[in-house]
DNA sequence: TCCTTTATTGACCAATTGGTCAGGAACAGG
DNA sequence: CCTGTTCCTGACCAATTGGTCAATAAAGGA
């Protein structure tokens, strides 16, 4: 989907851009877009402001290039999704793989999720486009098994939403879940057994 | 909980502070605090720039005050639950109350995010304090029914937390929803029964 | 070693932006 | 009317910040 190709990068090349987009993932994913400044990025990048920009033209492409190289990673699990496999099986695991992205990775959740608030400036053609196909055909697989009779009847996209919804909340609105919760819990942990239930209960025929 | 009292107001400072809010709301739900500028706030609300700040002393204050003034109406539903009510019935008037303030109130669900995602600098206290008593007596209540055996047994706590997560999310994510779903589709019209059926197959005994 | 290419940086610039301030306009109440 | 208070604004300031650039340092190949 994203464009990996491109011309060679030399040693350094690949791993001071690297970096860049590493502190850029930390710094964009604490403070959205507006709030994270260069300087942020290069600190912790552990590079200066200028040799960022000489990697980077601009913030904005250093922005795009996170979303664009991280927007596969996200939604593989979605992808891994087997047609010929055993229905509630087949979504159970999904749900699990998502559940498991939140938690290990938070900060490419929050990336996103601030990019969605905005108003994905840089994403509209991309939600409409590839990502509408893949959670198309996910959904349509879906559909299949329904009709079948093999798995409860209820709405494909709403249910895609759902597991998004319930999974990313975990990683984007942590300090809530945690705040409420109190210390001595741990929040994906508890999760997990949740909301296997809830789409076992909600799925099953 | 928030401080309603203070110093009596003349109307026209009534009238301009709400102005001022009201072009704050949409300021700061749409570009989040970093990227809604005062200058925004003011045009947003017919203001002058410096008259802005003759009525609040700096943005922050203003963004605290939204919240805080925000909170109780956003926390009402939650408490609206009865002790004595029908089980099922309560819980699911409170994700329809939810999903009706989604959206009716996006803007207010995406202050709120925005705040949750940063970290929520400016409810830490809340966070851990009344908000955390409010949903712990709630959820004393969900665990007396599941007790009594008239609601399914599941985390009460995650039962809210999963609450929260589907309902806003079509508010917060709503450009995404809609991309996905394509044109000629009412995101929140779709997701009532959807959501609707999915705690009472997940809650019923 | 020499020389070309690639990396790196201190100093700087222009635009943005939160906030100030002195003074004027509108508006009470008497 | 007059007068004190409230309301409003143009002009301005200092800090932040995205980005530039000329000059220097480091690689790297022949």
């Amino acid at each position: 989907m994203a464009d990996q190709s491109g011309p060679t990068l030399t040693r350094i090349q690949q791993k001071n851009r690297d970096l860049i987009l590493e502190g850029a993932l930390s710094a964009f994913s604490t403070n959205g877009f507006r709030g994270a400044t260069v300087d942020q990025i290069a600190e912790a990048a552990g590079l200066s402001k200028p040799n960022v920009l000489y990697y980077f033209p601009t913030k904005d492409e250093i922005h795009k290039t996170l979303l664009t190289t991280l927007l596969d990673m996200w939604l593989a699990p979605m992808m891994r999704i087997d047609p010929k496999g055993e229905p509630l099986a087949e979504v159970m695991a999904y749900v699990r793989a998502k559940l498991e992205m939140s938690r290990r990775f938070p900060r490419e959740s929050r990336l996103f999720a601030y990019e969605i608030l905005q108003g994905a400036p840089h994403l509209t053609e991309i939600l409409g486009g590839s990502l509408r196909g893949i959670v198309d055909t996910a959904a349509a697989i879906l559909q299949n098994w329904m009709d079948q009779g093999r798995l409860a009847r209820v709405d494909p996209h709403h249910l895609i939403f759902s597991i998004w919804a319930l999974t990313q909340h975990y990683a984007d609105f942590d300090v809530q879940v945690r705040a409420v919760l109190g210390p001595g819990h741990d929040p994906f942990v508890e999760a997990e057994p949740f909301i296997d239930n809830l789409y076992r209960k909600m799925l099953s025929v």
